[in-house]
DNA sequence: AAGACTAGAACGAGCGTTCGTTCTAGTCAA
DNA sequence: TTGACTAGAACGAACGCTCGTTCTAGTCTT
């Protein structure tokens, strides 16, 4: 998986596709209320009105990078779906993805791990990261069925298995980590398979 | 540890403690920059010149709240150390806390949780969550030395050990189970544990 | 020339904050 | 005991500023 698949917002020449990315970075780094449309309207170089013309309002912003994300990242989650076979591979595949997608674009996976807790579409929020849970435990479950992940309940196996990785994720984010999540991947790999291998 | 000892701001009658009672459920529910200070006088009854009296501005509040919880938090880390010896004991410990806590009062965890991520004070925030998991770092690492926990990287096999349970803690906190957290302690301390056991 | 898009000045609502006043409790002199 | 005095706490109307949003004149593209 190299980085440049996980890319989501390609430097953009259209207006808003150069809004978006701004407003991703910006929101990420100072938080949704802490930036203002004149803000935006600096930094991405399009003028007031055209935001308002491309987005409707300051919340219209939010619900197109989300849109723009959780598409995204379900299809992500489906091509190892398809890709892979077996609870492991695809739980390891899984892991690798997270940590590459956090190198690449550190600014997504902030916005995508704390939607649910941003100040803003506070009833979208638990989208971004419930989804990808779901798929994790079905994952999970499927394995438990073929006798290679042991009897749990699906939910805690399923929080084992990655939760380990996402306390990387976020230690790398707060800048804790000095070397690059790949290099963890097959430790934390080892220690995630063990606490739900029979 | 029954509930009772984990609870930060019992029914206050003084103005301190109403506004500070006050302000972590605004701000846990709505966000910081959804809570108003009017709302915050109108909700906790007591009146601007008095909030601004004790707490200097808006910020002086959410100062206040974060300096009484991560006192309260150390005090009770440093309390596991204390009462129990050896890593694996103080490991369970720590999650049976974390599980206790987040039944008792799910608005000072999430608080915590996502302090890092709120939008106010982005400096003061990572402290909140950073100290408590050095903690779970040492006790692991000392647990190594002595061969209670195989030779990992401290820092992912910490991760790893509570990784889980603080899975566990969000998707509570975000109404995904249903019961209650104490009831799957066993199985999130047996996953936990196996990641790291020699 | 016509339509789509852009620009940025202007607006009004709502916010955090201030400030002059009142209330309360404690202290002391007579 | 009473009255005067003081310091800190509480009050809430009013202020000024910033923000999201609107509006109209202007600029491209075809």
């Amino acid at each position: 998986m190299a980085p440049d698949d996980v890319k989501f917002f390609p430097p953009a020449s259209d207006t808003r596709g150069k809004v978006l990315a701004t407003a991703l970075q910006l929101f990420t780094r100072q938080g949704y209320f802490n930036t203002s449309v004149s803000q935006i309207v600096r930094v991405s170089g399009c003028s007031t009105g055209s935001i308002y013309h491309h987005f409707g309002d300051k919340e219209g912003i939010a619900n197109a990078l989300f849109e723009a994300l959780v598409a995204r990242i379900d299809a992500l989650f489906d091509d190892i779906e398809r890709r892979h076979s077996g609870a492991a591979k695809r739980c390891r595949a899984v892991i690798e993805l997270l940590f590459t997608l956090t190198e690449a674009e550190p600014e997504v996976m902030e916005f995508v791990l704390y939607a649910r807790h941003r100040e803003f579409l506070p009833e979208r929020g638990p989208i971004c990261s419930a989804r990808p849970f779901r798929k994790m435990r079905d994952f999970v479950a499927r394995g438990m069925e073929t006798g290679e992940v042991r009897a749990v309940d699906p939910v805690v196996a399923a929080a084992s298995v990655y939760g380990g990785a996402l306390r990387m994720i976020h230690l790398r984010l707060d800048g804790v980590l000095e070397r690059p999540l790949g290099e963890f991947l097959d430790e934390v790999w080892a220690c995630a398979w063990r606490s739900v291998a029979p």
